[in-house]
DNA sequence: AATATTCGTACGCGCTATGCGACTTAATGA
DNA sequence: TCATTAAGTCGCATAGCGCGTACGAATATT
């Protein structure tokens, strides 16, 4: 179940093997065994999967058929959102300014790979 | 964290170890493990624990509910910060992908910054 | 055309740690 | 007092996880 569901998850983000081995930190051959149903992941790499494929653990495992688990969300793009939760990296908080070069920049990267897939 | 969550899910039920471990068909011994974090349990005997106690597998695992509404600032570059809280951008949620190319972006713009400053 | 790289798949090995039964200790009741 | 039940710990056998490695096929590069 969990093998067909990652098989799946993968193609769709159309992702190597070898990439998404890189993306959780394990050896190609490691993760293949989870696909192939050769090997199970750990809890460990249970919980990264999840986060890695943007659903949760019970969807991976088959216990539900939705797609992701009801965790709290934070959406980027929302009017002052800096002075509701402040963003750290490295310890150094992330101005307007950054966060808006961010913005600008995931909306660029998505419109090529949108572009990308029309051929 | 699954041990724990276990072990009070067990004592809100007031079930025995032996009790317990009867339902799973698993010996009590494997049961103990679970609570006292000496052992991880099988993906199939997860899903059974998840039936049992009548939850989630992300419940067990911590992937929900560890997010507290205390927390005033969000470090970007902790580790599985995606699990606590999911950020999005335009309602589609960010990747773990798209938030480690963002890390590198700032360290990277600030590295410059602080070299334009030198001279 | 020849070579190099990338892809998915599979195998063997070392070693971790899972699952079990047996045992101990403490608490409760007949 | 003895029996019963609960909780916890330990040693052992072995199942299986994660890794490197290698293969054929497909694609890219020269």
């Amino acid at each position: 179940m969990i093998s067909k569901r990652l098989s799946k998850l993968r193609k769709e983000k159309n992702w190597s093997l070898q990439y998404t081995a890189n993306q959780l930190g394990i050896a190609k051959s490691t993760y293949a065994g989870y696909e192939s149903g050769y090997r199970q992941p750990s809890l460990e790499a249970l919980k990264e999967l999840a986060i890695l494929f943007e659903t949760s653990v019970d969807y991976l495992l088959g216990m539900t058929e939705t797609y992701t688990g009801e965790r709290d969300t934070l959406e980027l793009t929302g009017k002052d959102i800096l002075s509701q939760i402040g963003l750290t990296i490295d310890g150094k908080s992330l101005s307007q300014d950054e966060l808006n070069q961010f913005i600008a920049f995931i909306r660029l990267k998505r419109e090529m790979e949108a572009n990308e897939n029309k051929g």
